[in-house]
RNA sequence: GGAGGGGUGGCCGAGCGGUUUAAGGCAACAGUCUUGAAAACUGUAGAUCCGCAAGGAUCCGUGAGUUCGAAUCUCACCCCCUCCGCCA
């Protein structure tokens, strides 16, 4: 949700934020309707004050008569109060469904562009990668060493669905501890932060566990409900399967307001994320590069509203220092109006190198999402100046399994079929060097 | 799933139809006293909305209802606690 005084004084402004957006919400519509409300709201409040007077003078009234006269009197101020306050309701719904439509304003550096197409790469790190011989996917890599079996996945689950088995479900396992044992060590994320050049704190990562179902109520205020064809829904207990740990993560702190001295509040999270993927028919549909269900590690903080992004930045320094450190070659892309979430004001992406496909393909994400979802979770920061604000949001993905696994499966690939394990992940893969040998 | 109890301001806790501004305590902040601190005393303090402001309105888990008037009565829902059942 955007700040209604924004919109009120700003409303060019905000009309071409929302039309590079792709959003067709009527701001004029919406604008009229905040008038209509706060004038109905000025003639309800003059009622009321009306209302406690006569209220008063009814309580302290001794004489039975004038009583019974000040009693009628309310009885009429009643019934005029019923139609202001259905107008009123209706003015608010009307703002509030214009309001949660409404997209997050873009960064002042995002490209504006229609679709994928206006995303701008900002740096490659690596080369592609070079094989002397041709190399195979991951699925004809997973499948002849035993890793992957899509096959039983569909017919157990259904399409989309798989078994990673043996010494993958391991490197999983493996990438977990990594990365934890870098989000949740201070010296580590000084090491990141200073090879990036941030001016962040070295504030450590609380590891979390959390719900993977939510209520729509709460999925709503975190603006992730829509695209609701893209969600599991239990009806028999209206709770929704997250796509994603941000889901449950991002309300960790509704209604709640931080003291200045306690941000950045940083959170990592390690769950399974579900999605229906309506509308990707026939896309993907080779390995496990696009599962309706898969593991993913996330990260997520709440930071002073001028510390979000470098917040935003170490994000994204974090996910390439644990690139780099693995051996992917990727590229990162600033991602354009068009093709951006609708809380994000500001998107970066990752595109690891995919040997199998010859293409960066997307495996991390970093949104920004500013106060945009702050404002509707009402998670506020006390100012030490004792000023209340709402805090600035970011989400990014420390690990997407599945995707990883494939990079790490088609990178490292040696001729006679076996896979390279980094060497950052053998100490928990038993100090093996290789998978299939 | 069944039975019972409960949700009040940062915290504890009173209020159970109208003298409305939610008693009282603790914690907080400022001041007095003190060499300094503690103690004591005095005072100040919440959030949201409308308004340029003065000011006004709202907020006792959430929502609806009864009433001229609701923290207080009714209903639904949510959450917490205790016991029983089931269960990793």
């Amino acid at each position: 949700m955007l700040d209604i005084n924004l919109i009120r004084e700003h409303p060019e402004l905000v009309k071409k934020g929302a039309a590079a957006k792709r959003s067709d919400v009527d701001i004029d519509k919406l604008l009229y309707a905040d008038e209509q409300r706060r004038k109905l709201i000025g003639q309800i409040q003059e009622f009321r004050a009306a209302q406690n007077v006569a209220g008063e003078r009814i309580a302290k009234e001794a004489d039975k008569d004038a009583k019974t006269k000040a009693v009628e009197e309310m009885r009429e101020l009643k019934e005029k109060m019923k139609t202001l306050e259905a107008e009123l309701a209706e003015a608010e719904t009307t703002l509030h469904a214009l309001l949660s439509l409404l997209p997050n304003m873009p960064s002042d550096d995002t490209p504006v562009g229609p679709d994928e197409s206006g995303n701008v790469v900002i740096r490659t790190v690596g080369e592609p990668t070079k094989f002397d011989f041709k190399p195979k996917d991951h699925v004809e890599l997973g499948e002849a060493l035993g890793l992957i079996d899509n096959e039983t996945g569909s017919e157990v689950a259904g399409a989309r669905f798989t078994y990673i088995k043996g010494d993958l479900a391991l490197l999983q396992n493996a990438l977990h501890q990594l990365a934890l044992s870098i989000l949740t060590d201070e010296a580590s994320l000084s090491a990141v932060i200073k090879e990036a050049g941030l001016d962040v704190p070295a504030t450590p990562f609380v590891p979390v566990i959390p719900p993977l179902m939510i209520k729509p109520e709460v999925f709503q205020r975190m603006a992730r409900l829509e695209p609701r064809e893209e969600r599991y829904h239990i009806p028999s207990d209206d709770l929704f399967l997250i796509g994603s740990a941000e889901h449950t993560l991002g309300p960790i702190h509704m209604d709640e307001t931080f003291a200045e001295k306690d941000l950045p509040r940083r959170y990592v999270a390690y769950t399974p994320a579900f999605r229906r993927e309506a509308g990707s028919y026939g896309k993907d549909t080779k390995g496990i590069l696009r599962l309706h269900q898969f593991d993913k590690i996330e990260m997520e903080s709440f930071s002073l509203p001028e510390q979000s992004r470098a917040e935003q930045d170490l994000f994204v320094a974090i996910q390439e220092h644990i690139l780099k450190i693995l051996g992917v070659p990727y590229q990162a892309v600033q991602v354009c109006t068009g093709d951006m979430g609708g809380p994000d004001s500001r998107q970066i992406d990752l595109e690891s190198w995919m040997p199998g496909q010859d293409k960066y393909r997307e495996t991390h994400t970093a949104d920004l999402m500013t106060d945009y979802q702050a404002r509707r979770l009402n998670t506020r920061v006390r100012r030490d100046g004792g000023e209340m604000q709402f805090v600035h949001m970011n989400d990014a993905t420390c690990i997407a399994m599945g995707r990883l696994l494939i990079a790490i499966m088609e990178n490292f690939q040696e001729a006679d079929g076996t896979i390279r394990i980094p060497k950052v992940l053998q100490t928990w893969m038993g100090g093996r060097t290789h998978i299939g040998k």
